[in-house]
DNA sequence: ATGCCGGGCGAAGCCCGA
């Protein structure tokens, strides 16, 4: 069994005793890192080596950043998403690496926010997405397991978000973007934990106001998607909401799945 | 509740997140 999990910390320097825990504990072969907030030169690579695992990464000042934390070694990497050479955002990143002797291509993804709708940052969420659904139909070619996993700041319907209604106009909910995250899900990928769950109201993030964590106010915004060959190897995923419980944490908690090699 | 937290930057208060 090989586990890949997804998790935005929201700087990786803030979080990194949450984060060194985590993989101890949850052990995931595989983790997708997301807010990094740091450059290459300051990513605590060292800590992560001592906790067995290898890493690479695009990393930004301040903001963004993106990394692969593996257990295995990663190959064949590709630190930008295509379509775009003006864009200096560090926010994909994408390798290869043998699990249990198969081959699986991962991307660890922080797709932009896109807050406030009647910005450029809205066209640019929605740009990033088209460009994002150019790559994920060029992978689909390769004919692999692919496991695209991160923080898409997509909430996929109402039973992901405690409020449908106030969020109606968001940039996480607005209908375009529900739209363009399901042109990608129609080429050809499976949103792990809507694939193996029905139930409504699980969460993967929560606002560090307004008490949201106690009162259960979230979304479902880090998702896991597989291609085909992924998807038919899939056996699990889950929430782990323990990461979100401690002092000082993300306001993200990790999602993962496991697949069956 | 478009800023109530929280992080980065940089040394006070602003930008940004979702």
């Amino acid at each position: 069994m090989a586990k890949i999990a997804t998790w935005n910390v929201n700087s990786v320097k803030a979080r990194l005793s949450h984060v060194v825990d985590w993989l101890k504990e949850a052990a995931p072969d595989v983790a997708l890192l997301q807010e990094l907030k740091c450059i290459e030169e300051n990513f605590p690579l060292m800590e992560f080596e001592d906790a067995g695992y290898s890493a690479v990464l695009a990393g930004q000042k301040a903001y963004n950043g993106v990394a692969i934390l593996s257990r295995t070694p990663l190959e064949d990497i590709t630190t930008r998403l295509p379509g775009d050479d003006t864009d200096d955002q560090a926010r994909y990143v994408e390798a290869v690496t043998k699990l249990n002797g198969r081959m699986v291509r991962v991307a660890s993804i922080y797709l932009p926010n896109g807050n406030p709708v009647d910005s450029e940052k809205f066209s640019y969420k929605l740009r990033w997405m088209g460009r994002l659904k150019n790559h994920a139909r060029e992978l689909l070619r390769l004919e692999e397991p692919v496991v695209l996993g991160g923080d898409y700041n997509v909430i996929p319907e109402d039973g992901d978000v405690w409020d449908p209604a106030r969020w109606r106009d968001d940039a996480l909910f607005r209908m375009e973007v529900r739209r363009k995250f399901r042109e990608i899900l129609n080429l050809g990928y499976t949103e792990s934990y809507r694939a193996l769950h029905s139930e409504i109201g699980h969460y993967s993030f929560w606002d560090y106001q307004a008490g949201a964590w106690q009162k259960d106010n979230g979304l479902r915004i880090d998702h896991l998607l597989l291609s085909p060959q992924a998807a038919d190897l899939l056996a699990a995923c889950e929430i782990d909401r323990t990461p979100r419980s401690k002092t000082k944490p993300s306001d993200h908690t990790p999602v993962w799945c496991e697949l069956a090699i």
